[in-house]
DNA sequence: TCTGGGGTCCTAGGACCC
DNA sequence: TCTGGGGTCCTAGGACCC
């Protein structure tokens, strides 16, 4: 969802200037550009959760309100949301939780292992409430949406955000904050603007010039979307520190040094938009599913069983795109922290024709393993890879396939996906991913000393309050 | 003891073909 | 004995995002 290629990127209003006029329109051009030669101008706005998965904690436990409170990675190793209160007292993100130990006992920081049941969970009722503004809307991640307010240009945009604002907090319990600008990047600013400026009241509209230039003169250019370090670190040997200065930097001497998506981000800067409105989630061009190890792991058979774990995780996504498979890899690897010869494998397999069956994958992975497994390694990390994949309808068989077997699989894992829906996952699995797994767990879920080495440690996870039912909130 | 996971896009360079 | 160049496809690596 992030960078597209310039063809899909380009947004078909601003190619109207190309054409000499509407007389000379191709055929195929929309109609609209028939009926009215001005083009509306586009207005996007970004909608983002504020310290998302720490708001998504407060929602259910107010004793965190104005509290420091901070959301840790898979096995609990470091720092990814934390609110202003943690802001302030200086932990950052990315920060490894045992690093900061001192800091979390000196200020009572209150600590979660990550949720992501919780977090997903609320996150569609978000996007649910902003849904109601405007049907044209962009999932662009977890916590945040673009927006168009194509149309709404009578109203006072701030004051409409300001609304969107507060019917998201009733509705959801979720504080956000809303930038308003001609540009997707100029949103982007617009938001992080108005979440520093306190004044601003959540919202800020860069619609026009003098907004931009006011708060472009003083927004750093590492701060822009897609710039960066690495970018920032060319621009700063170019003379470039601001987004003001980005934007009135030579085109040319950017496309140089940052390719044609520096180019873009300049085009954006100066209010040309380049990144349309994306409203159609596209399906998945790979699915990845790898994860840490909570200890280290060195048995053969071990790594078999985290990999068919990681196997079924990846096949279910594969399924729910309704596509399939003809290239999978995987991968180990060693501790690239840890001060030891380091270890890194992979092996790649072909699908032949294509699947999109749990069991078939693993004995694949299974394989692949055997070939890049080696003795005596202490294993931190391991995953597995889809990729090529194809729509599942347009598997295509050659001679020597199995085509009664091939729907038999469809067949075993249609029900399987729907036992599982309804009974909660894992309920059905295929006997590679083992048992163990939910042997040796605490009441919460979390990890005790029979756990397979290989399982996330989330040692601090809260309840799944909106997703199961014997973790409903009881009121009284 | 303890440092995340899942994605996309762009470019350069090699292989291969004609 | 001399020994081209253009196009396409694929892959690895780099960079970025949340």
């Amino acid at each position: 969802m992030h960078e597209r290629d310039p063809q899909s990127q380009v947004n078909p209003a601003h190619l109207s200037s190309a054409v000499p006029s509407p007389a000379f329109a191709p055929t195929s051009a929309p109609n609209a550009s028939l009926i009215s030669n001005a083009t509306p101008a586009p207005i996007f706005a970004l909608v983002d959760g504020n310290s998302f998965y720490c708001s998504c904690e407060r929602v259910f436990n107010p004793s965190l309100i104005n509290q420091p409170v901070i959301v840790l990675s898979n096995n609990d190793g470091c720092v990814i949301s934390r609110t202003d209160e943690a802001k302030a007292i200086g932990i950052k993100m990315g920060d490894p939780l045992h690093l900061i130990g001192d800091i979390i006992k000196r200020h009572r920081v209150r600590v979660y292992s990550s949720n992501y049941a919780l977090y997903g969970d609320m996150s569609a009722r978000m996007m649910t409430t902003l849904a109601q503004f405007t049907p044209e809307l962009e999932v662009y991640s977890i916590d945040e949406a673009f927006l168009s307010l194509e149309g709404f240009e009578g109203r006072d945009l701030a004051d409409y955000a300001r609304e969107i604002r507060r019917v998201v907090r009733r509705d959801t319990g979720i504080p956000t904050a809303i930038g308003i600008g001609p540009t997707k990047v100029l949103a982007k600013v617009a938001n992080r603007a108005a979440k520093k400026n306190k004044i601003s009241g959540g919202v800020l509209n860069l619609c026009d010039r003098a907004a931009q230039d006011c708060v472009l003169a003083e927004f750093a250019v590492a701060d822009v979307w897609g710039i960066g370090a690495r970018s920032a670190a060319k621009l700063a040997r170019m003379g470039v520190s601001t987004a003001m200065q980005l934007r009135d930097a030579d085109i040319d001497a950017v496309q140089k040094l940052l390719t044609i998506v520096g180019r873009r981000i300049v085009l954006e800067l100066r209010g040309q938009s380049c990144l349309a409105l994306e409203m159609v989630q596209e399906d998945r061009k790979q699915i990845v599913s790898s994860k840490s190890f909570g200890r280290p792991v060195y048995k053969l058979d071990e790594l078999k069983e985290a990999v068919a774990n990681y196997a079924t995780r990846a096949c279910e996504k594969l399924r729910r795109q309704k596509s399939a498979c003809h290239t999978l890899s995987v991968f180990v690897q060693t501790n690239r922290f840890k001060d030891i010869a380091q270890y890194y494998n992979s092996g790649t397999v072909n699908m032949g024709a294509g699947t999109a069956n749990t069991s078939r994958l693993i004995a694949a992975a299974n394989s692949v393993l055997e070939n890049i497994f080696r003795d005596g390694i202490e294993y931190k990390k391991a995953g597995v890879i889809l990729s090529d994949l194809r729509a599942a309808s347009a598997v295509e068989f050659s001679l020597f396939d199995d085509q009664y077997k091939h729907a038999q699989d469809i067949k075993a894992m249609n029900v399987m996906d729907a036992i599982n829906a309804r009974m909660g996952r894992d309920t059905l699995g295929v006997g590679a991913c083992g048992a163990s797994a939910k042997v040796g767990q605490n009441a919460n879920g979390a990890s005790t000393p029979l756990t397979p080495a290989w399982t996330m440690k989330a040692n601090m996870r809260t309840k799944c309050y909106t997703t199961r039912w014997q973790d409903l909130l009881k009121v009284g």
